[in-house]
RNA sequence: GGGCCCAUAGCUUAGUUUGGCUGGAGCACCCGGCUGAUAACCGGGAGGUCGAGAGUUCAAAUCUCUCUGGGCCCA
């Protein structure tokens, strides 16, 4: 990537970010991509349609992230996706609540007060605003859908389609008007689904009183029935009481000789001290037994006020006798019918009481609790009258408690269905496996009838008309209206309650004017039809296959019963087959603290807008896709950089390295490179590491589960990082354009560019700079972009010989550190060899001398040698260390390098303080320095003998090396910036020296003229133990005595210093001689030095130690 | 009350499908080394009752059962 023609770099993940969205909107990629290559077979593909009602959070990001990775990856496999449309949910409860919020409502009066019409066009604007956030989330986060021509639940065509489905579902008997038991919200005046009530479950207190039920007749007088209960609101309204045929009923004598009937398993609770049993019977003995109903308000007609039989009495709870009001009960209801004792509901819409049950009329349905239980006490009906701690739904949005009432509503009849949702369900690839046949699975066989109207407003009307006579009319279009109501719809018809109700719709049977039933459509209903509806079927040409599933959907947990279900029961009823081939599902994204990321409570540091602006949208994705998101997910500032920062930053500066050696070798990469031949062992090593890479990810990816890509990905490039890299670095610092040096630049060049293409879907904005950065050119064109390229189609050999041969390397470098370690030998200091002992491994006699000289290098030794175990004698522990594994030799170093050996280490030794001190005197890589050391002994020696060796590493014209203690003023330790061209002197090992070094002016750089302020010395170090010891004590309480490491890095806190931006810093001589353009900031890291050294060495014939 | 899932080092996790080597990494920590692409890197160390218990087996992190804790869903 360039800027105004000049490298700069390594650029921030956020500059990255920033630069890649520039280019893509200038290029106009994001089009092009959307459009897809003409031809490609379909990838199907929804998005489902988040409600419009608030501002984004992480669970959208999770999502978007994971959706937007599979799309990538087919785009560039060739596919075109059907469809990339963006979508809004914009109907339903959410977004009608907010806006009653908004303008101050607290009931349905007044919203039709103030105009159901102005009411939706607020609920409109609302969506929009709400939309235009999340759109606004989607695409900084690179989830490339079509924003432009998004389907909205609420436009007239969607309308339309979701009306045909409606039609065709009725015209199949799936759909019909019940009177049936569900929550319902006295202050929203409608029922809820049960995915909204899920959400509301909450702890309460409420009354538990035991009530006496006179028997009658046979059984009776002077025995009564204990019936229990935690609603006494809705004793009024009792009808039968229920029992179980198959319990065991005692009659006990209580002290004032009246006899109670209770279940024997409730004994223990009800009589802890005892009970005195005069009788047994069997449940089904009191069939059809008859009793003095609670309160007086209801006739006995049809035969009402007996016991009743039913399985579902428990034995856990209660007395065995359970209170029936059909009319506030599921099984209460199913029994009333059964029974043929109708049902009785006193309650307005709001949940007061009519004057039906005087005693209460005017009340509340709570507020009757205390009232009728005092009632029941004054006339010596109640037994017992006691408070319980239970969890009790209250409506999620406006926290009302809720009432189980039987209402009418229209059903879809999904249990007509089960059969066909559980078979179709089967063959869909559920991630993870488990849905499938658990929550999901087990959802579907249970699942209730699905109670689609609402009593409310803002929603896709329900297209159903009733006249007078009863004969029901569903309208299924637009045509059909019109047609039905004589009238013409204008352009502007807006299909939501208003303008559709003011339309006269005549009956088909009888011509009567019918009246549409005064519901909206459930919401969920709206987004399940997604697939068809989005495409306006069956009404317009489109590429909707009503045969054909989507390939895949990704989504929350939560949209088990939501999205997931609904979709699933259209498809079936509508098409008769699934609805998706592979679902995708995630868990909830969980704070720091394991608790949710509540839209009330805020979302802390992670709120999706505030994120972006910190890290960018490439750390979150690639932590999504790195972790394991089918459970609950934890994210914290710790997971974001294990799981994403580190990662990209290790790509990121790989991708600098070879940007800054490339560009100072003068080496170009071919645009799309072939795959290079190259026949060195490392270069061979990595391209095949790359080879069985690709593979992976693009069968995980095919699988379309990303994690074991990512999994995959993040190996590699620790591999490319910490062993290719380490070890190739010379190759490429390497002044002549031998054949090792082009081979090393192509073999690297061409992994990054293939790696980026592996990366682009995780990654868009990283991989995209990658792309583009390795070809380098000043204003990339859209046809560069890495989103537009095709995924690689031959992935390459996987050389197991040579992966094989090179962990053995890898193994035995290990070992070799190890005794080093063992024998306090640095690995600065060269030894003579590494002993091996056995034969070689047939790993490693198949790479070669190649993988040889690889391991001396890495152990610094000057060969490897293999000898027989039988010489481990021959290597004693005074000389040698020796590693041994179950008794027998495995390899061997000697103690101490020879006299030749540590001088020569030494002077690496003083070389390595010299250029640190380059570093922290703030000079730059190329700056020309005139040097004075001081030294005596040995080191005079060293130094002197490699005096040509010293100068062209160090830039140090002239050297002087005097033979003596140096100045008595000289000081130890980092300077600062008023000290740092003093001289200074160091204790290595017992040897001292000293050293003054001086820049040298330039035109170009007048540097003690400008002074440039000294670089800190370890500043990461540093950086990090701050921010350690800052989080750290809330987690360590121990204290414990600071480290020596920690002790010196707060020593080095209390130097004041300053750093220089890169770019400010001042070009050098030698940096304009290497590249005719203008500003670059930055040579590669040590090159003058490296580059010497190396090219010396290679005229002496010997290896250049690592 | 019922269902599904999870539990491996301080944190993040591999290994569990199909029982078998001394449970493997990364971060953090300690010691040492190395270091001008890197927020790094290399070696060593410490840190694990594989949530607990029981069972099956020659052998259990892995299979079975029970329990505990956590999450989600249903009621």
């Amino acid at each position: 990537m360039t800027e105004d023609g000049v490298t700069i770099g390594p650029p921030s993940l956020r500059e990255i970010q920033r630069r890649v969205e520039a280019y893509w909107n200038e290029t106009g990629v994001v089009a092009r991509a959307l459009a897809g290559r003409p031809g490609g077979p379909p990838f199907r593909f929804t998005e489902g349609p988040p409600t419009a009602n608030g501002s984004p959070h992480l669970g959208h990001v999770v999502q978007r992230a994971l959706k937007d990775i599979q799309l990538r990856y087919r785009r560039m496999k060739g596919y075109s996706i059907v469809s990339p449309m963006a979508g809004w949910d914009c109907h339903g409860l959410p977004v009608e609540l907010q806006v009653e919020k908004e303008l101050g409502f607290k009931s349905k009066r007044e919203i039709e007060q103030y105009g159901v019409e102005r009411f939706c066009a607020a609920c409109r604007t609302m969506v929009e605003g709400a939309s235009k956030r999340i759109e606004e989330m989607s695409r900084r986060l690179g989830f490339w859908l079509d924003y432009d021509r998004p389907y909205y639940t609420m436009s007239a065509p969607y309308i339309e389609s979701v009306w045909w489905s409606v039609k065709t579902l009725y015209d199949r008997g799936l759909i019909e008007k019940d009177h049936y038991v569900l929550p319902y919200c006295p202050r929203c005046e409608t029922p809820l689904s049960s995915h909204e009530v899920a959400q509301g479950y909450r702890e309460a207190t409420d009354p538990s009183v035991t009530v006496r039920f006179p028997l009658r007749g046979v059984h009776g007088p002077g025995r009564d029935l204990l019936v229990w209960t935690t609603t006494p609101w809705t004793l009024p309204m009792n009808l039968l009481v229920a029992a179980r045929a198959d319990f065991t009923y005692v009659i006990v004598r209580e002290a004032d000789g009246r006899e109670v009937v209770l279940a024997e398993t409730a004994v223990p609770r009800y009589f802890p001290g005892g009970a005195e049993i005069v009788g047994r019977l069997k449940g089904s003995e009191l069939e059809g037994a008859r009793y003095e109903p609670p309160f007086g308000f209801l006739p006995e007609t049809p035969p009402r006020f007996r016991v009743v039989l039913d399985d579902s009495v428990v034995a856990e709870e209660g007395t065995g006798f359970v209170h029936t009001a059909p009319s506030f009960g599921p099984d209460d209801l199913r029994i009333g019918t059964r029974e043929g004792v109708g049902a009785f509901d006193p309650l307005d819409s709001r949940g007061v009481f009519t004057d039906a049950i005087p005693l209460v009329a005017g009340r509340r349905f709570k507020e009757a609790d205390p009232i009728l239980t005092a009632d029941l006490r004054a006339r010596g009906r109640l037994w017992r009258a006691e408070t319980i701690r239970h969890t009790y739904p209250f409506c999620w949005r406006c926290d009302s408690p809720l009432l189980y009432r039987a209402i009418d509503s229209w059903f879809v009849r999904t249990r007509q269905l089960t059969d066909r949702l559980v078979r179709h369900n089967a063959t869909v690839d559920w991630i993870p496996a488990h849905l499938r046949d658990g929550r999901f699975g087990n959802f579907l066989t249970e699942a209730k009838d699905w109670a689609v109207s609402r009593n409310r407003y803002w929603g896709t009307p329900l297209p159903i008309w009733t006249c007078p006579a009863g004969h029901v009319s569903v309208i299924g279009s637009f045509a059909e209206l019109a047609e039905r109501s004589g009238a013409t719809l204008p352009p502007s018809f807006d299909p939501h309650r208003v303008d559709v109700d003011r339309l006269p719709v005549r009956c088909a049977t009888c011509g009567a004017v019918a009246r549409r039933e005064p519901y909206t459509l459930d919401t969920w209903y709206d987004s399940g039809s997604a697939p068809f509806a989005q495409y306006h079927y069956p009404f317009e040409p489109g590429p909707f296959d009503p045969t054909q599933p989507l390939d895949y959907v990704a989504e929350g947990l939560d949209q088990t019963r939501g999205w997931f279900y609904t979709l699933l029961v259209l498809a079936v009823a509508l098409f008769d087959r699934p609805a998706y081939r592979r679902s995708l599902t995630t868990g909830l994204v969980l704070d720091e603290t394991g608790g949710k990321l509540s839209k009330s409570k805020g979302a802390g540091g992670f709120e999706p807008n505030a994120l972006l602006d910190r890290v960018g949208a490439d750390v979150p994705r690639w932590m999504f896709a790195s972790i394991d998101f089918t459970e609950p997910m934890r994210i914290s500032e710790a997971v974001l950089q294990t799981h994403g920062t580190r990662f990209l930053l290790t790509v990121v500066h790989a991708t600098q390295f070879y940007l800054d050696t490339a560009r100072l070798a003068g080496f170009r990469l071919e645009r799309d490179p072939p795959r290079p031949t190259p026949s060195r062992l490392l270069d061979r090593w990595l391209l095949s590491r790359l080879s069985g890479t690709a593979a992976r990810v693009d069968a995980a990816l095919e699988r379309g589960d990303p994690r074991p890509a990512t999994a995959a990905l993040r190996t590699f490039v620790d591999d490319l990082s910490t062993w290719y890299l380490r070890r190739s670095r010379p190759r490429f610092w390497s002044d002549e354009p031998s054949d090792d040096r082009r081979e090393a630049f192509a073999t690297l060049g061409f992994v990054l560019d293939r790696l980026a293409l592996l990366l682009a879907p995780f990654v868009p904005f990283t991989a995209e700079w990658v792309r583009l950065s390795l070809r380098g050119r000043a204003t990339p064109t859209a046809d560069e972009s890495v989103h537009l390229a095709a995924w690689p189609a031959d992935f390459g050999e996987v050389d197991r010989t040579v992966e094989e041969g090179i962990a053995e390397v890898r193994r035995l470098a290990e070992i070799a550190h190890a005794l080093r370690a063992t024998a306090r030998v640095k690995s600065r200091i060269p030894l003579s060899e590494l002993v091996l002992f056995g034969p070689p491994s047939a790993a490693l006699a198949a790479v070669g001398p190649e993988g040889e000289t690889l391991l001396a290098d890495e152990a610094n030794v000057r060969a490897v040698v293999h000898r027989p175990e039988s010489e481990r004698a021959r290597h004693d522990d005074a000389q040698w260390v020796v590693r041994e594994e179950d008794g027998r030799p495995i390899a061997a170093l000697p103690r101490a390098p020879t006299p030749e050996l540590a001088e020569a280490g030494l002077a690496r030794e003083i070389v390595r303080r010299l250029q640190q001190a380059r570093k922290e005197a703030g000079l730059s890589f190329g700056q020309e320095i005139e040097l004075t050391v001081w030294a005596t002994g040995d080191a005079h020696r060293a130094l002197d003998r490699r005096r040509s060796e010293f100068e062209a590493e160090l830039l140090a014209r002239p050297l002087t090396i005097v033979e003596g203690p140096g100045p008595a003023d000289a000081r130890e330790g980092p300077p600062t910036a008023l000290t740092r061209f003093e001289p200074r002197s160091w204790e290595v090992d017992g040897v001292r020296f000293a050293a003054r070094l001086q820049p040298i002016p330039t035109a170009a750089a007048p540097s003690s003229a400008e002074p440039v302020p000294p670089v800190a010395p370890r500043q990461r170090r540093r950086r990090r133990t701050a921010r350690a010891a800052s989080t750290a004590p809330s987690r360590r309480p121990g204290a414990r005595r600071p480290s020596r490491r920690r002790r010196r890095a707060a020593r080095q806190r209390s130097t004041p210093v300053r750093r220089r931006p890169a770019a400010a810093r001042a070009p050098t001589a030698r940096r304009r001689r290497r590249s005719a353009r203008p500003g670059q900031s930055r040579p590669p890291a040590r090159a003058p030095a490296r580059r010497h050294r190396r090219s010396r060495r290679a005229a002496r014939g010997s290896r250049p130690r690592p």
